[in-house]
DNA sequence: GTCAAACGTTCAGCGGGCTGAACAATATCC
DNA sequence: GGATATTGTTCAGCCCGCTGAACGTTTGAC
């Protein structure tokens, strides 16, 4: 069972997040920024958006993305301002640098053929991915296994 | 750029991670056991290991190993001795009680179609997966990117 | 206008990754 | 034997997920 062929699929996962994720760290780190903030500058590239909308749309809880968003004004990428329609929500808007520190990110995943080279069929990977995330990923509330037999 | 599919890989691959391990929650939840805790039982299933080989084998560091083998002594699923020939070592062996939650595990799983069944070639997906832990973790301590342009 | 419900955000605290540093036990070199 | 690695584990502390609870704002029922 020492073999990752037998592990639940849900480990494969998430090892394989944290290698590929390892590989981005010397990226990320003399930038001041982390993955978390960078699929946040990815889902501004369209434009301005609330806070919890870009939960949402990360996947993440709104409480999660309050600290992301939090960490990413700290370092300049992105600013916070009140809507003034309606003074509960928080817009959020990438900056230049954000901008900038995004592009840079864009390339370097572009240009990165030896870290996941190793897959026969990248695309296909992130294909079933991508499948996997829309179909799970539609609600996040609803549980999805059934009761279980509760013993 | 809010679509899944424009995503960098390393982003889709943890939401599909926690997408899966949350279908498990109420399974784990209810046994006092997590995901962590659950690979550990599964590597110690072909018999007892060196707290140090089971991290190497779960691709985390000695010290997360550290922590999630604690939590399961307390539990009750896994026993812990030092080993006679090197006392620095300590020796973790499943208890009946941690077999048993294993193989409930194990049947779950396999009886689980409707979490991942919305992937098209499910063992296509997971034979990539190993395919990239197999060749990035094989060695974690390496950089995988390259010094990355220094500015 | 007022009260209750819903919404958007934040605070507190936990699990599970990580790094860096400390420590005991072992191995090695002289 | 004694000083010096090296190994196996743990402690402290960080980031990123999570839940539960609190708070202010808005909306809606009355």
């Amino acid at each position: 069972m020492t073999e990752p062929h037998t592990w639940p699929t849900g480990r494969l996962l998430s090892v394989a997040a944290r290698l590929v994720e390892h590989s981005w760290q010397r990226f990320l780190a003399t930038r001041d920024l982390t993955h978390a903030g960078l699929i946040v500058l990815h889902l501004l590239a369209d434009g301005p958006c609330s806070q919890r909308s870009l939960a949402q749309s990360a996947r993440v809880t709104d409480q999660t993305m309050s600290r992301t968003v939090e960490r990413l004004h700290r370092a300049g990428y992105v600013s916070r301002d009140a809507d003034p329609h309606d003074r509960r929500r928080t817009i959020i808007s990438v900056t230049g640098e954000g901008r900038e520190v995004h592009a840079e990110a864009l390339r370097a995943e572009r240009e990165d053929p030896q870290v996941l080279g190793a897959v026969q069929d990248y695309e296909a990977l992130r294909g079933q991915l991508v499948e996997l995330v829309m179909s799970l990923g539609v609600d996040r509330a609803v549980d999805l296994r059934p009761p279980a037999e509760p013993d």
